[in-house]
DNA sequence: GTGTCCGTTGGACGGTCGCCCAAGGCGCTC
DNA sequence: GAGCGCCTTGGGCGACCGTCCAACGGACAC
């Protein structure tokens, strides 16, 4: 065990780092060239190995980009809830909301990963399914902060309400104007006439 | 004049319609492989033609596939405001709204058209010009209409209105339930408080 | 030392890519 | 007929693709 402790890192370690190399690779060239342009020996170069050690660590081109567009969209998403706990009404829940998407503004790398692999989904069945469990999770989350808080009709607002989040991103990706002010001034009337 | 008649269609007719039948094959082809997997011999063959044609009619792949794009895109949001006019008032407008948009159900090819376009239009800089304008359109036409109906914050509400609109799409197409009457009962009080 | 395991290397495989171009067809005008 | 212009053909260019694999490296167990 002392030993181990001086002669470092395993090799089993180091290929475990190489593995999350090339994970933060394809999620850095998604968004920059789009899923279907980013190729292995792309993804290699970004992660500064060589490109024969992608399908040592993975069974595909496509399961690579799978993995690492599903690992950020997870972590990203799953945040958001836990920060709703504080919302002490509707209006309230709704700034929270924008004001967590107002860090991407359409043409952010997060942004553009999270429209790619929505598009990528719709070509690849696995892909698709692991990311609707994604939203749909979001999505009851979501009903269950706006039910505590009231509002009627919280399922059919949670479900509105994700896609109009995705669709904001999506316009603002093509440079149209959409403040955050808009967004929940408008959308603040469909939590009207909350119980609370 | 009537020896044109009895020749048939002269060379640059036949050159026009081979154009034509690139500009659909790309149409159809841009849903089913994605943007960037549609190749020139694809389309050609798509097409019934040969490969050599495609950069005989168009300066490259991209600027074919950003012109079938267009053009659909064009057409198809172009023909949604003058079904409008009709509403009389802003719940009778959205109804006719998501009831035009439920023949995009997500999955079908032009909902993916349209988004392939989107990411398309966020690595094409004349590409994105060109489908932020036919947006832009749509919103303000959107605006007018609402204001005619009396609607408060018109032009907010048209802005966030189309952007939900294609958030979802974007949902369905991840098979995610959504159906017409959800969306127009939540959002329908965003347009609450008229004064007509 | 010998063998084994795991990560790694670098190159090879057949295939497809976007784009280009010499050559030819065909209808038109002289 | 010859000449012209547009459309079309078919193949070739170099580059890149996803995937595979024989050989290698070093750390460990015996």
């Amino acid at each position: 065990m002392v030993e181990r402790a001086r002669t470092g890192p395993t090799a089993a370690d180091r290929g475990r780092e190489v593995r999350e190399r090339l994970l933060q690779a394809a999620v850095e060239l998604i968004p920059r060239h789009g899923w279907g342009a980013v190729s292995t020996r792309m993804v290699a170069e970004q992660a500064g190995v060589t490109p024969g050690l992608v399908h040592y660590h993975f069974a595909s081109l496509q399961a690579l980009l799978s993995d690492a567009a599903l690992g950020t969209i997870r972590e990203l998403i799953g945040g958001i809830p836990a920060l709703l706990d504080d919302a002490r009404s509707p209006r309230q829940a709704l700034n929270i909301l924008f004001a967590t998407l107002d860090s991407y503004q359409g043409r952010d790398p997060v942004s553009l990963l999270m429209a790619e692999t929505y598009m990528a989904a719709t070509r690849n069945e696995p892909l698709r399914e692991a990311l609707a469990a994604v939203i749909a999770d979001f999505r009851s989350e979501l009903a269950g902060t706006l039910e505590r808080l009231g509002v009627r009709d919280a399922a059919g607002c949670a479900a509105v309400l994700s896609a109009a989040l995705d669709g904001v991103v999506l316009h603002r990706a093509l440079g149209l104007a959409l403040p955050a002010a808009t967004v929940t001034r408008v959308l603040g009337r469909t939590l009207e006439g909350d119980k609370g």
